[in-house]
DNA sequence: AATATCCGGAACTGTTTAGTTTCGTATAGA
DNA sequence: TCTATACGAAACTAAACAGTTCCGGATATT
């Protein structure tokens, strides 16, 4: 339950007696293992055993490694394979429409939802600790909300949508529509339920969808 | 962590000897303070010893009652007070920017972030206990939605706005961007929050904003 | 082959906490 | 006053789990 300082330094040191490095090469796949863990049963509910267990490794290992079952879960996070929203890999379809439909890819829905699932296990200890909370930001909704931010001023950019857009409530909407759908409404996060938003929401508050004038 | 069978049955009952009533007459304080531990520490950092504490009850007290934490918890969430948004209250000024802005009382945001520290604090519990999740729904979550939706329907009959308008994601969108916003941002959710939330994104979205033309 | 290092496994310690039991007391009906 | 019941407090049990220690084997450098 305590996760306090912070202790990201990087993972290849000098051994003291002899020139071979230090490998730590177990790294990775103990990394992995707790981000699986943490999806599947919560901060609380996860167990340094089970971490162990998924990556075949000794409980002795990870605390080599780790002070602590907290800091294993930052650096965890942290280092997570944020999505792959490059500003240069976005779709450019032309419309605003399009871009956004382009950003549906099912390996995108899936990848989301296992974020989600990740975001919930550490819910209740993000809002006690400020360093995981932003860690959490930066690496499992920022990229998407930026990417969204980066679509919706190209739109603003090429006079389709009004530049007093709240483009940074807008950036939000679907990540946020997404928690509240899974967590609270317990319903599927699926392509028809970003597709609705688009049509029924995002674009209509642009002044783009329907209510405005087909 | 196991909270599988419901028993919500009522409270007084008569005794198998006498005629004389069980009281279990500190229920109400419990639950209460139940709720409070829970918006404090979150499922798994509650204790019943905390939660007897705040009663000032013993943990006798709860178990007599209460077969498990996890039922106890279920109890209290279910149980809770809902905020009062009853059909007959609700603000009718004529608009429906001036419905949404007259929802927004300080009671009503105090009240609305204590339900979802409660939310966080149930949050991984959610995800693995749907009984536990539709009473977070109901009590925390739809009561308020619900009244956006009657709102919403309102000026719909009215003729203010469309009929085409997503009307139920339009209704969630509040709670939706204010749980993302305490949890994932990390920031106040304000009266400014909130009004900003209506004039830039819902408003524009049923076609009233100033995308569509001021 | 000799040696130094990292690793996995397993046994261990100490703490926390859910849940139980016991007991002394307050209260309300008879 | 007598008695049954509900209660608060505290001691208790049992299990889970974070974190530690030790050891034997694998690997790679010399």
């Amino acid at each position: 339950m305590t996760l306090n300082a912070s202790q990201l330094d990087t993972i290849t040191e000098v051994s003291p007696k002899l020139g071979r490095k230090r490998d730590h090469t177990r790294d990775p796949e103990i990394l992995d293992a707790a981000l699986e863990v943490l999806a599947e049963t919560g901060y609380d509910g996860m167990t340094m055993e089970m971490v162990a267990a998924r990556a075949k490794a000794g409980k002795a290992t990870l605390y080599r490694r780790w002070p602590s079952k907290g800091e294993l879960v930052i650096d965890a996070v942290a280092n997570m394979k944020r999505g792959d929203f490059d500003r240069d890999h976005l779709p450019d379809t032309g419309t605003l429409r399009g871009d956004l439909v382009a950003m549906i890819k099912p390996h995108a829905i899936e990848d989301g939802a296992r974020k989600m699932r990740i975001m919930a296990g550490l819910m209740s200890m993000i809002s006690r600790n400020p360093e995981l909370a932003e860690a959490a930001r930066a690496v499992i909704v920022e990229p998407r909300a930026s990417a969204n931010r980066i679509l919706l001023q190209r739109a603003v950019d090429r006079g389709e949508i009004s530049a007093d857009c709240d483009i940074d409530n807008l950036a939000m909407l679907s990540q946020s529509m997404a928690i509240y759908r899974v967590f609270v409404l317990q319903k599927p996060v699926n392509r028809d339920f970003f597709i609705r938003l688009i049509d029924g929401v995002v674009l209509p508050a642009v002044g783009l969808g329907h209510p405005a004038g087909d």
